[in-house]
DNA sequence: TTGTATGCGTTATCAG
DNA sequence: CTGATAACGCATACAA
């Protein structure tokens, strides 16, 4: 919209007395052009600061080289970090990101993705919301897709995950491990696959270690302070809690400030968080990370490799990444701590 | 790129033996038309999922309904939360958003700026990078422009921020109240507005209460970790910290707990932050708060005020909203927390 | 080597 | 009331 973006091929091929098509080639070297010819197009482009309609572009190829991505928030930590990975490697390869929160809603979620095919991108990468319970928004889009962290295995595409299940069993266990016996769980939308995946790491972990599971300890629901607040009100308390979700974390600090319970003398705490200030909470969160940055690099390439190979009928590969553990005070005996 | 997309206004016409224009006309409302023709074509473009192609629409109406966004970094508290605020607004009015980052750096931002001049966005919203010193780049557009946070008075634009030089006096201040003497002022970029507005209510709450300032206590640069070691490494300590800039909490945070040091027993803590971790914190966190949301929201009003009405010359504008203190343990005298 | 004509999807204008 | 045509900016098949 600043000044050079009025000028068009049109004035350049008027002002040399040429037409607009030898300009176009001489622009971008296609097809046979005089040596003489080109540098002066160029020369004049130069000065005249000319820049392409990518509109008209857009239009004419059926291409915009967009990505679309969808998220739930972008405030939360591990979407804004994916994001900056998707960023990387967008721009180095030429394509540009155009963001969308869900904001938890499928509604939110229907529409841009709505929106983002009318826009004609090229290809979405999309972490689904937490109310996301029908995909067939999805299954319409016939341009590229891939999925990461929220994702389906009914819809075809490339997935990039990690391996919740294995992380959320490192977690438990080391709760198991310093003497933690009554652990409960807190998650979110029970029918997304990251949450299952966490939950049966939970459960793997009880088993190996023979504990029993209680199901009054396994909370899976959106308003999660008042269930956390049921969960330290009755008897039979829970003597540490695991989080599947980051924003678990802060509902627990909260409830249990609010209920006098330290962390980690009457109650541990763990979980699921890519917060960077985690080790400087009160106290240190012990939190199983996510490689953030390379998830979402991870689904950028996928996503153009499939924009850019458009025949080839692929198969859709699910990439798994591996979680780390971050150790801190909130999860250790006191003896310990 | 759905199916849906690939259906035009021509497909609907041939469907009907109606000519595009009666089609486009049946659609759009304008002129004058035969109530059961519209109503057939009405029937037909639902039927196939029709919906106009808005990069033809752009290219005829030079118009996008996109406007565009530049923070520094979205994985910021303070620029995600902003960013919300201008998505909703944007979307009420029926625009869309398109979010780039300049991480910082003076040449992300000037290709962002001209990435999205030529995307013909119809309008910018833009924090400015630390390291900008240098505003061809945005006196170039003539698209409607809205600075916010990181502003330039140079720049003709409106400009939304918060009161600066209040925010940080009335943190200062309560140091001061607390009894500590001593307060060290932390920032990066010294040629910021924010940066000097933040510095000058650090000097007036020192000046008012008869307090000499200390050059050495004032640290200005990108390597905060370092300048905060040097701070609490040789004699004549300071016993609390002021900082200006959300990045350096966690930088104080960072060499106070390497060299020992306690907070607030030995050394206090304070200043501006949006991090709604703060006050869980090791120990809670005193924040000057800005009203994020709002920010965002008031310049995606006045940036669209602007785009639609064009012919205005009007008076530009700075917005200035207050800031909140969100008083914690970690400015606190011992005595008191 | 260069110019002309056409089309991408839509709408405004003018003719019928 | 409806249809034909041109135009937005660009690239390309085809003609010269």
């Amino acid at each position: 919209m600043n000044k050079r973006s009025s000028v068009t091929i049109k004035d350049i091929a008027q002002q040399l007395k040429l037409s607009p098509s030898t300009v176009s080639r001489a622009l971008r070297g296609s097809g046979d052009i005089n040596a003489e010819t080109r540098e002066l197009v160029r020369q004049v482009a130069e000065e005249l600061q000319y820049s392409p309609n990518p509109i008209a572009l857009s239009l004419k190829e059926k291409r915009s080289k967009i990505i679309g991505v969808i998220v739930p928030e972008i405030a939360n930590t591990f979407c804004s970090a994916t994001i900056a990975g998707i960023e990387d490697i967008a721009y180095q390869r030429g394509y540009h990101v155009m963001i969308f929160q869900s904001h938890e809603t499928y509604e939110r979620e229907v529409a841009s993705v709505r929106l983002l095919a009318s826009r004609r991108i090229e290809g979405l990468i999309i972490s689904m919301s937490a109310q996301t319970r029908q995909y067939d928004h999805l299954l319409e889009m016939n341009a590229p897709l891939v999925m990461f962290d929220r994702v389906n295995e009914a819809i075809p595409s490339h997935k990039v995950v990690v391996n919740d299940r294995a992380g959320a069993f490192r977690g438990v266990e080391h709760l198991l491990g310093q003497g933690f016996r009554r652990i409960a769980f807190v998650s979110m939308a029970p029918w997304l696959s990251v949450t299952q995946n966490r939950l049966k790491g939970y459960e793997d972990a009880l088993h190996k270690h023979g504990m029993q599971l209680q199901e009054k300890w396994i909370v899976q629901t959106e308003d999660m302070e008042t269930a956390i607040r049921g969960l330290f009100s009755g008897p039979d308390q829970p003597d540490a809690v695991f989080f599947a979700v980051e924003r678990a974390a802060l509902c627990c600090q909260k409830v249990l400030k609010e209920q006098g319970l330290r962390i980690p003398e009457d109650v541990a705490l763990a979980g699921f968080s890519d917060n960077p200030l985690n080790p400087y909470l009160a106290p240190a969160l012990t939190s199983i990370r996510q490689p953030t940055f390379e998830i979402g690099q991870k689904a950028a390439e996928l996503l153009i490799e499939q924009i850019e190979n458009p025949g080839d009928e692929m198969q859709f590969k699910t990439l798994t990444l591996e979680t780390e553990m971050e150790i801190c005070a909130s999860s250790l005996r006191r003896e310990f701590a």
